[in-house]
Order: C-alpha cells, then sequence, then structure tokens
DNA sequence: GATAGTGGATAGTGATGCTATCCACTATGC
DNA sequence: GCATAGTGGATAGCATCACTATCCACTATC
C-alpha cells in the first residue's frame, strides 16, 4: 500500500499521515526505494487508534506518542501499560496543587481509596485528579456532591472487575495491550456518554410531570 | 473588592481577569466612577466557578461562556439546563460522522437507550459522543468491549438517580442550578478519577501475584 | 502632588495540530 | 522512451486558543 492509499483508505488527509510520521505516532514504511515505501495493514490499523484517541478519547498527539510507545514496548506488562496510558491522558496539571486546600483535598483522596482497600500507586496521576475535583467541590461550597463519592467508588469497582477480566480473556499479549489502551480511553467515552444519558433520562423523569 | 484583590484573592492573574471581563465570563463590577469599579463575592465565586470549569472539567472559554448564560438564564429549569451543560461540554464532533460505519454506531447507541427505557431527546450530543465511541470501537476491531455498555448503563442508571436526587434535595433554584453544573462537570471528573483508580487497584490484583 | 492602581483597548505570545509548498526523484501508463 | 502523477523528506505557513503584555488617560489614596 502506498501512502497515498493509506491516506484515502484511512479517511486521513495525505499531509496529516506524514505529520503522523514525523510525529513518530506511524512507523515509517518499508522502504523500497530512496522515494517509495510501502505500507501494511499494521499500518492502517495503528492510524485508525491513532485517531480515535484523538477525537474520542481527546487525547493530544503528545498523549498518543506516549501510549503508542508504551504498547509497542514489548517488555511492558499488562499492569504497568495501564500506568502509562493512565500518564499519558492525565493532561496538564491544575495550577493550585501544593495550596493548603489542595493538600487536604490530596490526603482525602488518599483515605478514600484507603478505606475502600484499594491498593494503588501513590504517585498515580489519578489521585491528583481525584483531589483537583474535590478541591474544586469544595472551594466552591458544593461538598454535598462528595455524598456521591461512595456510589461513584462502588460503581466502578464492580465495573473495573468486568474490565480487567474483559482484557485478560484475550489471552495474547498483543490483543491484551490494544485492549488496555482502548478500554481505557474509549471507554471512558462510552461511561461518561451513558452517564450523561442516564442523567438526561432520570432528570427529565423526576422533574416533570411526564 | 478592587480587581487586583479580585485577582490576588481567587490566585487568578489580573490580565487572565481582565480577559474573562472581555470574554463574558465575568460579569463587570459595579462602576463606581469612569475608571473604578467594586468587585462582590458573587464574583469571586464566578471566578473559582470558571477555573474549576476550565482545570479540572477541561471545558473551553467558550463551553464556560455557554455554561454561565445558561446559569444566568432566569428562565431555564433544571432539565433544560443539564441540555445545555451537555451541550456545552461536548466539545469538537468527530470528523466520520455520516459515514455508513458511524450511522450504524448512531442506530446501536439509539437502540442502547431506547432498550433500558431511557426517554431522551433524540438529538443529544451525548448520543453522538455514544456513537463516536462505538464507531471507533467496531473500527478497530474491539467489539468485545461493547459487552461492558450493559454494565456501564445499569451503574449509570443507578447513579444518575443519586445525583439527581441530591440536586432536587437542595430546594432552592439557585443552588439547584450551580448544582447541576458542578455535578456535571466535576461529578465526572470525580467519577473518571476513582474509574482508573479502581482500575489500577483491580489490574494489579488479578494480574500480578501479590 | 507623587504614585500606584484602574478600566479599556490593542497587540503580542507560545503551544498545538495540522496544511501547504517545494524539492529531487521514480514508478507507471501510454 | 517519455510525460506525468506520485513519493519521501524538509521547511514554512496557518488558524485557533488561552492567555499575557503594553499602553493609555485617568483617579483614588497616601
Amino acid at each position: 500500500m502506498k501512502i497515498s492509499e493509506l491516506s484515502r483508505s484511512s479517511g486521513v488527509s495525505l499531509p496529516t499521515v506524514k505529520y503522523y510520521l514525523r510525529e513518530g505516532l506511524l512507523p515509517p514504511g518499508r522502504a523500497m526505494g530512496r522515494n517509495q515505501a510501502e505500507y501494511g495493514d499494521a499500518h492502517l490499523r495503528r492510524l485508525r487508534l491513532i485517531r480515535a484517541l484523538i477525537d474520542v478519547g481527546n487525547l493530544s498527539v503528545a498523549g498518543v506518542r506516549q501510549v503508542l510507545q508504551a504498547v509497542d514496548d514489548g517488555g511492558l506488562q499488562g499492569h504497568d501499560l495501564l500506568g502509562t496510558a493512565h500518564e499519558a491522558i492525565a493532561g496538564t496539571p491544575r495550577a493550585d496543587r501544593g495550596t493548603a486546600g489542595w493538600q487536604a483535598a490530596r490526603d482525602e483522596a488518599a483515605r478514600i481509596v484507603a478505606d475502600r482497600g484499594w491498593r494503588v500507586h501513590d504517585r498515580a496521576p489519578a489521585l491528583d485528579q481525584l483531589a483537583d475535583a474535590i478541591a474544586a467541590l469544595r472551594e466552591l461550597g458544593q461538598e454535598d456532591m462528595l455524598a456521591m463519592v461512595d456510589g461513584y467508588a462502588e460503581a466502578t469497582e464492580r465495573l473495573a472487575v468486568q474490565e480487567v477480566g474483559l482484557v485478560l480473556a484475550r489471552g495474547d499479549r498483543a490483543a491484551m495491550v490494544e485492549g488496555v489502551v482502548t478500554g481505557t480511553v474509549l471507554g471512558e467515552a462510552v461511561l461518561t456518554a451513558l452517564r450523561r444519558l442516564a442523567q438526561e433520562h432520570t432528570s427529565a423523569g423526576l422533574t416533570e410531570p411526564g
């Protein structure tokens, strides 16, 4: 497959394909001459994955690169890969990390996790993100919302068992790796979309006469 | 309170406060003279809300403006406000909407919702987002992940009842409005952070010997 | 009366994610 | 065998976004 065909069959514009090649998101094709290279099905798949991570998962190009490097790192096991994926989707940290209010929220986050008996790395980016959200809720005087935390934790724990089981069920490593990435990023997109729909339905039912 | 004090006590730089004023995110202060205005507690609260939506909720400035306009629109009831919030956080749509694969995914999304008996507006942005994610999963050959959809829907439905109940429990309209916005946006941040932590815990437990 | 600060306007900045153009060269179709 | 379309590679340009900086005439405050 030539680069133009790769572009056509993926729906990604040719300059953009070249851009991804430059940025190292897409591995170079097999060189067939000075100015000719052959791209395969793996490239097409990879290109689709890139677009999904960017469009659906809202990852930055840099985040995608990080994820893909982890995917390509044959030495990485499932669990470490998950950590890398989480780091890549973490995004820019809030400015107020380090203030007293944030530290308190961070402690609260650690306590929530500990109370559940969850064993997570204490430098997990998600802990900081949880602290960000808790700090913001407190700062805004919306602490009553924190009553939801238990429900969220309970639900996500149950779901995580299914999710991890699903990925492990695949058996071979390559498929598991892809499963971790897509499960983490696209699964999140599915979950939040469903959450919004559920909210809409429930809010209509509880606040309207019909 | 003068603008400099507003800046200082919110932690937002003065040029940025001016920028938010220009952009209409922050209402102008009460003019006390040609070049002097008075800002109150409401401005401080609003500024904190803006930062939370931007930093924690990953909203764009335009999205924040949309949300805040809805918040300030006294005529909007709880349910419509929720819709507006969902529109504001929707972001840029995927390019491939309209392809056959996407349409199929969109139909699937509609069916999932219908099977649950959820009554949602059929132009809800979350339906398109769900379709985006489903289409991406199918395109990548990760359809086995769709087995999670039931679990997600079940969980989010249960949570939505609690969430909506929590907001309704507030009684007065202004507090409910703030609750909808923070519950939607910051609640999502809390949920996804917890999801990642739960995954990490579960993955460690199921894939490692310890 | 000096000075620091104000609201308002306008311009500049850095990052990001492409997009466009140019180049020397080559596969391909006639 | 030769025109032409396409190639890999390099470099430059562009639009958007979220600020950030500067300037201004003016005024509150010490």
